[in-house]
DNA sequence: TAGATTGTTAATCGATTAACAATC
DNA sequence: TAGATTGTTAATCGATTAACAATC
């Protein structure tokens, strides 16, 4: 009895990481690469694409790229292509923007400022609702047309208001406790522009950690190694 | 005899790669975060350290780190481990630390600011020279002790100025442009804050593109997919 | 139908991990 | 010397590329 159980479990387990649909971490890195690509197709109008043509825009090999859309069920036609339109949506819900995503800015120096201001949240579907900031003469002030409260009231206000991302561009020296505070409040993402890497202990919270230090320091190698031609890509 | 120099030829060229010591990419966007942890641990006064500690510290395998640092020659000690400041130190100069780049931020934006305001140059030894603008608000006056010139002086400053590396904070419209006049101008690397690839025809240059927006969108995949505590860091 | 191009399997390549001899 | 830990080779794993049958 015990050891048909056990069996029964381990096949449910086996089927249970199967439909995981498991998606190497490479795969999903590209796809707002190409979310961006076939946005620009859209702008000129390009209505279809092959993977053959999509691949010299793009500079990688065709079959990387219908391996990649393969691993998301078919989303092109035999002999012709793929849908530009249709494959951008496709890709754009893949990575959540449809999903109506609700974040809060932790910190209002330059970058919290910066990215206050430009549309990159709302373009990908993720909507700012509020700036949280400790200077007093930030607080109760409004900032491109978003309020900025006190980083005392961070909790309260994400418990209450259903956020699910907090960027974090404070000072290295409060990150880990703005951290904690966004994670006890529920919130499923933190992108951490903080100087270091966040220990959260929740394992219901996901870390982006951006580390613009970093990648100063790989174009200082390649200026060094006088790399021929070389073009990077920042990504995770 | 054309075909003695032709053998002659790839002997040669084979000779000339293999002392290129190719380094994967995939070790170079490691070695910041590498150095980023060699700095907290002489922080905290730690004189050595064993691959095998370090593997916990950074949660990858002690393997990769020998096999990392190997690829640049032998750092540590058989039976000792690595002195930390030692490999801090060359760690450093592979990256360039000590190279003395000089650097140009293009574009007085929130995010322009932003840069002009850390310490992420002067702390990885890239000094920033200058800043540039074309708001006449700006042009002429100082900016965190950093003088502002207006764009057009862009070509000129770099000639005489030996800049090794411009910043792009500029809006999209105006990236291509700026990117032309620094290649020109003898600029070795780029680092673009723009949301577009930039593609320069000079081979001499190279590029870091980062995308802030790409990295905002693999979190709210993470988010999406309910990753189970998954930690992203961004390169590259 | 013939031509084009995907979806998918097989082959290759490269990167990571394991193992262990060298040596401090 | 004995113990520790690297440097390095071999084994494994995963990702990329090539090839081609399926099919629009």
């Amino acid at each position: 009895m015990e050891s048909i159980d056990k069996i029964k479990g381990i096949y449910e387990k086996k089927a249970a990481e199967s439909d995981k649909t498991e998606v190497s971490n490479a795969v999903i890195r590209r796809l707002p690469r190409y979310h961006r690509y076939l946005g620009e197709l859209i702008k000129e109008g390009r209505l279809r694409i092959s993977s053959a043509e999509l691949s010299k825009i793009m500079g990688v090999t065709a079959s990387q790229i219908r391996q990649d859309f393969n691993c998301f069920g078919g989303f092109g036609q035999q002999g012709y292509g793929y849908n530009v339109k249709y494959l951008h949506a496709k890709i754009g819900e893949l990575l959540g923007m449809a999903e109506g995503y609700r974040a809060v800015i932790v910190g209002l120096g330059n970058l919290g400022k910066a990215l206050a201001t430009t549309h990159m949240f709302e373009r990908r579907g993720v909507e700012v609702v509020a700036l949280f900031d400790v200077k007093p003469e930030l607080v109760g002030t409004d900032y491109n047309g978003f309020h900025v409260y006190h980083t005392d009231k961070l909790f309260d206000f994400c418990r209450e208001n259903n956020i699910h991302i907090g960027v974090l561009t404070v000072p290295k020296e409060s990150a880990e406790k703005v951290a904690m505070t966004l994670s006890e409040a529920g919130v499923k993402g933190l992108w951490n522009f903080a100087n270091m890497e966040l220990t959260v202990k929740d394992s219901n919270v996901i870390v982006q950690n951006v580390h613009l230090g970093d990648s100063l320091m790989t174009l200082c190698f390649g200026v060094k190694s006088g790399k021929e031609k070389g073009i990077f890509d920042d990504q995770i």
